[in-house]
DNA sequence: GCTTCCGCTTAACCCGGGTTAAGGGGAACC
DNA sequence: GGTTCCCCTTAACCCGGGTTAAGCGGAAGC
């Protein structure tokens, strides 16, 4: 990928005023990342792939789910613009994963393959760093996901979804957020209605 | 603490076997450990409080919990033998942590501070290496807790939890339990009988 | 322009877990 | 040895979300 500050003004700013990469690492850097387009509802990852890289949302939004026996699915979280999206097992492990990673609006991402990010890492010691920062912080996440899915019920879940997404509701579909809930759509559906007769 | 193989053999195989440290490197690394004895019911960790250091738990199990608004305890895990325990957001941002880490038995901790570990895991990359595997490991187990509380019901995780830990119901008491699987003790004595009439 | 499909809503009934309350048994304490 | 406390059990009633089913409206396809 060439340098263009104007398109990816955020990614540009992530690595060099952030991480204060230099503009000779930043250009090694960005010589390694591919722009790739994923059409609405197409998959990034399927269950049973093995990632082989990272990629940064610059563009669009995606949903990652897990799908239970049942055929049931779950959505662990979604991504916007500015987020990482990927198998974070998968990748280090090399293990295939059993995450499904799908575009919810046409996407845009940077993507950079493993290989290439080790290669980059074991050279860039801002760049290692960053990584590691970037794992602890979705270790973070993740654990006040865990709590949060432990304490609240589904209500409580929702109005801290879109307190926390005020647009969420313009963006993603019914279905789509009642899969994070861990609810049916019917039961979004009712509990939308009681909320706006309070 | 000196050397003694015959006390804490796994501790001792852990780093000696597993992450191949040699014996000067052992040797140094067990001097900054300090044993440290948690009689039950005491606390290592309560919310507020900022981790200092990382704790092996030689012997004896821990819960780890958080506290919602209401008062209601949630149980985020349970730790045995051979587990490191703290609050992992804590130690990395120095800010006061949200969890609470309370000895179910009479425990020994093996205790090392964030100062001499830093130092020390600076001087040995072995020790770098293993501390970031350890950080991904506690990542994997994370998101599959994440994704087990998000598609299983309480029953199911209950059967989960004793096929895993057979022996649980002998070390931990049916509230603490109901407080791992979100439910109260009523509905856990409940669901037992329902398990017992099949 | 009509059909088909999909996403959303509404409703009736069911069930699991919460809530409240009461009681029993064992360990600790006096 | 009796009291107290704690942990566990049981039961009755309530409520939120699941299940099933029906209907509606807009978008896409013919």
């Amino acid at each position: 990928m060439e340098a263009s500050s104007d398109i990816f003004p955020r990614f540009t700013e992530l690595f060099r005023t952030t991480f204060g990469l230099d503009e000779a690492e930043y250009t090694r850097l960005l010589a390694c990342f591919h722009r790739r387009l994923l059409p609405k509802k197409a998959y990034y990852l399927t269950a049973g792939d093995v990632t082989r890289g990272k990629a940064y949302l610059n563009k669009g939004c995606t949903r990652t789910y897990v799908v239970e026996e049942s055929g049931k699915e779950h959505v662990l979280f979604f991504s916007f613009e500015d987020w990482w999206v990927g198998d974070f097992q998968s990748y280090h492990t090399l293990q295939p994963g059993t995450q499904y990673v799908q575009a919810l609006e046409d996407c845009e991402l940077f993507w950079i393959s493993r290989d290439d990010f080790t290669r980059l890492a074991a050279e860039i010691p801002k760049l290692q760093a960053w990584d590691q920062v970037k794992g602890r912080k979705s270790m973070f996440a993740t654990l006040n996901r865990l709590s949060e899915v432990k304490t609240m019920n589904a209500e409580e879940r929702y109005l801290n979804l879109i307190e926390k997404h005020p647009a969420i509701n313009q963006r993603i579909s019914l279905q789509d957020i009642a899969a994070f809930l861990d609810i049916e759509p019917q039961s979004l559906s009712r509990m939308r209605k009681r909320l706006s007769e309070r």
